[in-house]
DNA sequence: TGACATTATTTGTCTAGGCAACTATTATAG
DNA sequence: CTATAATAGTTGCCTAGACAAATAATGTCA
């Protein structure tokens, strides 16, 4: 495989792709690869989190709840990096299933505060163990040195995209 | 960090996670970690497609036209691995915007036969180099090792997931 | 041939996220 | 203090995927 620096940019910036559309919908493109695998990790989620009522993306606002990283909708959205209005819609569900309640704060009326349910705390309490289950059958053959590795090239790519997980 | 081997399998399986809650929603998590990494790609790509008329998903079904991967709605779904009822509205968009064409099959009638059209031929003619600036900024920084370590570590992820890619 | 299974496509209903518009409330600048 | 900006939340409309049901056409087996 042919590799060159571009001659524009000062950084360490390889050409790994260049034009060659064959390349990008397949096995050699990361982009795909990445897709396939956060595809994969959702729908093994779902599957065994049906039983608890729950789906792969719900889960991960009741963790936040649970973990005291957010107590509001903005809060949670943030947390998440989604939209505000999404999350409002996913807290409907979550409300519906039971396993949040909301209340209007009084020091500021804006803002709505959040609390996990006895039930949002059971399942919060029940569901780990599922996950940790799913991530690590995912990661089955990797040394201790491969899974350290793969979250540092992950994090890596995740920085260039200019996405900030504190933010 | 604490790692043991399982007691139950033969398998080269490492409890990498161990129900601690709250290293499953933070930067530890290669879920978490391989979500953001397609959220973050997914933006990007469709941030700098919007010009074209064009989002991150609408392009793969062009492409696999293009490549003469597939000429099918079926066929289409199975090469992108999603269900035939989302890959028939997505083409219906395609065909909105004038990009793909349809025509029942003579041989087969129950199939129904998928063509770009010359807009559609343009477009795929014109984007790929857009995806591959994309790839390579996130890759920015990446040596040529790490790039391949990265492709082997994510292939090895998701086979893991039972995804099979030629399915 | 006829019953049954399989395949291809479409449609309905659900979850889920993105963007934009809107209301209500709070903060800030003049 | 008041006009304006910023923030919090909700809602509407869009894309997009998952599952299930339904239809139409084809294949298979007895």
């Amino acid at each position: 495989m042919e590799v060159k620096k571009t001659q524009f940019q000062d950084k360490n910036l390889i050409e790994f792709y260049r034009g060659d559309a064959t390349a990008l919908g397949d096995d050699e493109s990361v982009g795909y690869l990445i897709k396939l695998a956060n595809q994969t990790v959702m729908r093994n989620l779902d599957a065994e989190l049906q039983i608890y009522d729950l789906t792969a993306p719900q889960w991960v606002p009741l963790l936040i709840l649970s973990n005291g990283r957010a107590d509001t909708v903005a809060g949670c959205a943030r947390e998440i990096d989604v939209d505000t209005g999404a999350m409002t819609r996913m807290l409907d569900r979550l409300e519906i299933k039971g396993f949040i309640a909301r209340k209007r704060s009084e020091q500021d009326r804006r803002v709505v505060k959040i609390k996990l349910t006895k039930a949002g705390h059971e399942i919060v309490r029940l569901i780990p163990p599922t996950i940790c289950r799913v991530l690590n059958r995912h990661l089955s053959g990797f040394s201790e040195q491969e899974f350290e590795t793969f979250k540092d090239l992950l994090r890596r790519f995740l920085a260039n995209g200019d996405y900030s997980p504190d933010a």
